[in-house]
This record gives structure tokens, sequence and C-alpha cells, in this order.
DNA sequence: CCGTTTTCCATGAATTTTCATATTTTCATT
DNA sequence: AATGAAAATATGAAAATTCATGGAAAACGG
């Protein structure tokens, strides 16, 4: 469009349907689907499944989170988040209770183990994004993110105990 | 950006973390799952689940969809959609077999009664769509549209049985 | 400071989704 | 045609998610 890169549309090689092709929550869902799938297969090489990808890749570089702002994160409801948390402590990924002042809140952080393999994640999923936006340019890229993020600050999270998968 | 409208980043009032802030794929999940949030309220309240909306609403305009193209279209895996669309026929929102040259393939259409639900919901739809869109404005809004539609077109969907929710 | 309300999390039961696999039909080859 | 491979769906068992709820700590209001 601005150049030579990606922006004349029609609607991939594959199913389609009249009302959805032009519905911008679908085509939110689809892009969201399409290209986070083709980077789990890594993720799943590495033994850990989406949500628990999710959860790592939101501490990644954070000093510890709370399993209600993990869920959020994380795109599932709290009680989700918290046996899913259970089951990283096990695996030795994450730790519980890191000091925290309120002492209703469970806080989450990353052990050793689990920062390596997070860290080691993140750089491939950065690696990913780069192919996936070098089509579109770096101006254009730019304008894709900067707008999926007004979306994001345009439309606030879930209310409590409610999230929205 | 282009004039007044929205453009200006901040991620939300809320969660953030540092390493997935500037993740496309977190980014998109993030919005997709905002936008369609606050619709969904509205799709329950008819008494569906989202993904039986995503489902009337991807057979809306149609005149019918196999099993397969359904779980592409609403984001499930086949064993789930032929799940769910049994309970939809049970519920006379839709009817299977209308006529298919494949007789392996279940071919799902609306009845008049999911036409009519669809036909509703779609219109609520497109309202909802106006209003996320408002303020960007024609001309980025135009341009959103036109770059998911490129990341979908880029990125195939899922090899068969797999899908990627 | 005490009672009330709200917030945050954990947990058991119910629901939904997914995995693994069987069945039926079509396609390709010979 | 007959055989073997591939494609589309259904289904039971297993796993993950969600709902409903409860308890504990914090915030609030006299």
């Amino acid at each position: 469009m601005t150049d030579g890169t990606t922006t004349e549309n029609q609607i991939s090689t594959h199913a389609s349907s009249p009302f959805v092709d032009g519905y911008l929550a679908y085509l939110l869902a689809q892009a969201s689907s399409r290209i986070s799938r083709e980077f789990h297969r890594e993720v799943e090489a590495s033994g850990l499944s989406v949500t628990e990808w999710r959860v790592i890749a939101s501490l990644a570089g954070s000093d510890g989170e709370s399993i209600g702002t993990l869920a959020q994160l994380a795109l599932t409801k709290q009680p989700t988040l918290s046996k899913v948390v259970q089951r990283m402590e096990a695996e030795g990924l994450v730790e519980r209770n890191g000091a925290r002042r309120d002492r209703r809140q469970t806080l989450v952080r990353l052990t050793r183990k689990g920062r390596e393999l997070a860290d080691s994640l993140c750089a491939r999923a950065l690696r990913h994004q780069q192919a996936v936006l070098e089509p579109f340019g770096h101006d254009n890229a730019a304008l894709l993110i900067g707008m999926l993020k007004d979306l994001i600050a345009l439309h606030p999270p879930a209310a409590p105990a409610d999230d929205g998968v």
C-alpha cells in the first residue's frame, strides 16, 4: 500500500462466509488464531501448553504477578489460572508467594528454570514475529501494532471473575 | 494519527507485562478477546454460547457449510463442532444434510428460526463494530481491516483435524 | 475498634473441549 | 472393477475449562 508491501486483501485461499468476512471481531479472532498457532508448535515442543506459555511470557521480565492479573494476561478465568499455576509450580517453572504485601494475593514468579525457558521462547517468539511482519514493511507493521494497542486501550479488560476468552 | 483519531498508544489502564506488551500475537489475542467480549453479552442474552454464535454467523448468507469448514470458521476442532452442531440441531437452529454431493460430508444450514436469529444478531454486531471503529476514523479503520485480512491471507488455516484456537 | 462489605484466591462439581480412533465414502491406480 | 490410500465425520474416554461457592484478608463506615 505505502510501497510494494502487502495490503490488497482477498480473504485467504480457504473457508470464507459472507457475513464474517468483513467482521472485525472475526478477523481479529482468525488472525490471532492463525498467527499464534504457528508458534504454538514450538511451544508444545518445549512441553508447555498454550496457557502455560502465556503465563511464562507474562511473567518474563516481571518480578511477580498476582493470579488475577495473570488470568487477564493469559485470557482465562481465574479458577483456570489457579490450577494451571499449581501444575507449573509442581513442574518447577514458577514459585508462589514471593513476599506479597496483601496476604489475600498469591504472588507468582518464575524460577530460574522457568526464566530460562521463558527467555528462550521469547527470543524465538520475536524472531517469528519478525517473519510475520516482514511482508508489511516497517511502517505498516508499526501502524498495525499501534492500532491494536489503541483497540486494547479503548476497551477495558473483563470485570473481575469474568474474563472473556 | 492521520487526523485527530486515535493512535497514540500506551497500553490499557490495566495489567501489562514487559515482554507481551509489544508482542503481536499477544496484542491480537487481547484485542480479539476484549472486542468480542462486549458483544458476547448480547449473544448470551439470546441464549447462545459463543461457539454457537460463531456457527450461525458463519452460516449467515451461506447455503450450507460442511462440519470441517465450520470448525475452521468457528475456531474449534472438528469433534467439538460436531457436537455443537448436534446441540444446535436439537434446538432447531440448524439442519444437517441438505443435499450434499459428497456423502461423507455433513452439510449444515440455518433453519428459518436460525436465520432469523442470525440476521438479528448480525445486524447488532455491525452496529457494535461501527461503535468500536468510530474512534479510528474511516481511513484508519479500513487500513486496520485490510491488514488483518492480509495477515489471514498470508497464513493458511490449520492442517486438517488440527485447529488452533 | 467492631461489624459489614469487598477483594482475592482455592476447590469440588458440572460442562466443554480435545484426543484417539472407528466408520463411511471418495479418490487413485492398476 | 478391485484394492489401497486419503478425506470427512462421529463418538467414547480423557483432559481442560468454567461455574458456583467458600474462606480469609483487606477496606470501609460509623
